[in-house]
DNA sequence: CGAGCAGTATTGATATACAAGCAGCTGTCG
DNA sequence: CGACAGCTGCTTGTATATCAATACTGCTCG
């Protein structure tokens, strides 16, 4: 990808930065997004703002009603738990692609990025980036490295759950079972490595869970619509 | 979904139409998509055309090359490889996961599926609605039926490519390989299930590399970039 | 024959206006 | 006091016109 040049082309930018406000909960469930006010807030036109609020519905990060307002959508579990099963779906599938020779300047990147998820002092943030890379150059190392793309799509509602729940404690033990994830795959220990893989996986989706109790405001009810709250001041 | 009542929403109307014409072929790779044209020929404006090839640009059924021209992108083989090892990955895992009590109705309903399946006289389309409902249906028997819209998403280059070579035959093959797959399911042999969808969606694979050399000028070539083919009459 | 230059078509973005419909407020009437 | 009708304002959806930026075409001129 030689990235397209486009100077201001602003519609990506709006996008991407709306996408990382809501993932980072910097904009939590529930926020108003009015077109009006975010094109004002981002010096664009509403065309590149209204063009990046379909986007985002279309990933479920944004719900759209029509006459009435856009929102930031709160957490569905239904949807939290289908990314789950096509993140360990796609996951276990790419453990099993693993070819003989592994590559070795892969393999030394993903170490290198476990000792950076060791590092003390790092903030979730950071780990989290950390933490999709790994899964991802995981993935690599099968040569199903593009498949992260439609994954990472299709996970933004549990992405945003994580991150409510994510502590020092937490993301240490999970450092810990990335190293032993690796370990296996570099030995050609498949099975050892599906195991870690999926103890791993299922403890980050059991952390959801215990979220879910912790902050129900942020998940969605059973009741298809709802949110209809105005005036929500929003983008600082 | 009770669908949005949305008397004159031309967006969704546009989008679907164009989706379905891409993935059915009725518009092949290569052709030329011009929003104004588009636009003067389905009597809406610019705005909604431009946000369905938006939308249809991020499936990556159509390149946007900015100022140049919209094409209906060529089938990427590597998309393609992509998009058959999610669904495999995907259409495995459902398999574990499936409970021991089957809902009865949905046995039938996929029963009735593949009778169908076998009516002589079955168009290509037809074949094809009737096998996208049935691999739906067996991810709804293991509760996943909604992790089907990721996977469709993602598999539209897939999708074109096998409808290039789907004869009679094959589809009565494949048909055959379905009724082998449910019978495992309701047995509840979930290992000579999972061999028999292994086969089948492996056949199914095999199918597009054989499509591949029949017709070339639908694949993108290895460069990246190449259309720049104009004035193509679109759109009947 | 080749090089350069204007012309034209394309998407990207802006600005404006109107349509359609929901929410809430207000005033009125029972 | 309470209920209800209508009005007002705000939202998204679409239309339309215009400009900007850029790539290809084809002609002109050397």
């Amino acid at each position: 990808m030689a990235g397209s040049n486009q100077r201001r082309t602003s519609r990506r930018t709006v996008y991407e930065a709306l996408r990382r406000k809501v993932l980072t909960l910097e904009l939590p469930p529930g926020t108003a997004l009015s077109e009006n006010e975010l094109a004002a807030s981002l010096k664009v036109s509403r065309t590149p703002v209204r063009e990046s609020l379909i986007l985002l519905s279309e990933e479920g990060l944004v719900q759209i009603f029509p006459q009435v307002g856009s929102f930031v959508s709160r957490v569905d579990p239904a949807r939290v738990a289908d990314a789950q099963f096509l993140r360990e779906a796609v996951e276990m599938a790419s453990l099993d692609d693993l070819p003989a020779e592994l590559d070795t300047d892969l393999v030394e990147e993903l170490r290198q990025n476990l000792r950076d998820q060791q590092r003390p002092g790092l903030d979730i943030e950071g780990f989290f980036a950390l933490d999709e890379a790994f899964h991802q150059g995981l993935l690599r190392l099968s040569g199903h490295g593009s498949a992260w793309t439609t994954v990472a799509l299709a996970k933004g509602h549990l992405d945003r759950a994580r991150r409510l729940g994510l502590h020092e404690t937490s993301s240490a033990s999970f450092a810990a079972q990335h190293v032993e994830i690796l370990d296996a795959v570099v030995r050609g220990d498949v099975t050892l490595a599906r195991t870690a893989m999926r103890t791993h996986l299922r403890a980050v989706f059991n952390d959801v869970e215990r979220i879910r109790e912790h902050s129900p405001e942020l998940f969605a009810t059973d009741s298809g619509s709802a949110p209809v709250r105005r005036n929500v001041v929003v983008w600082e």
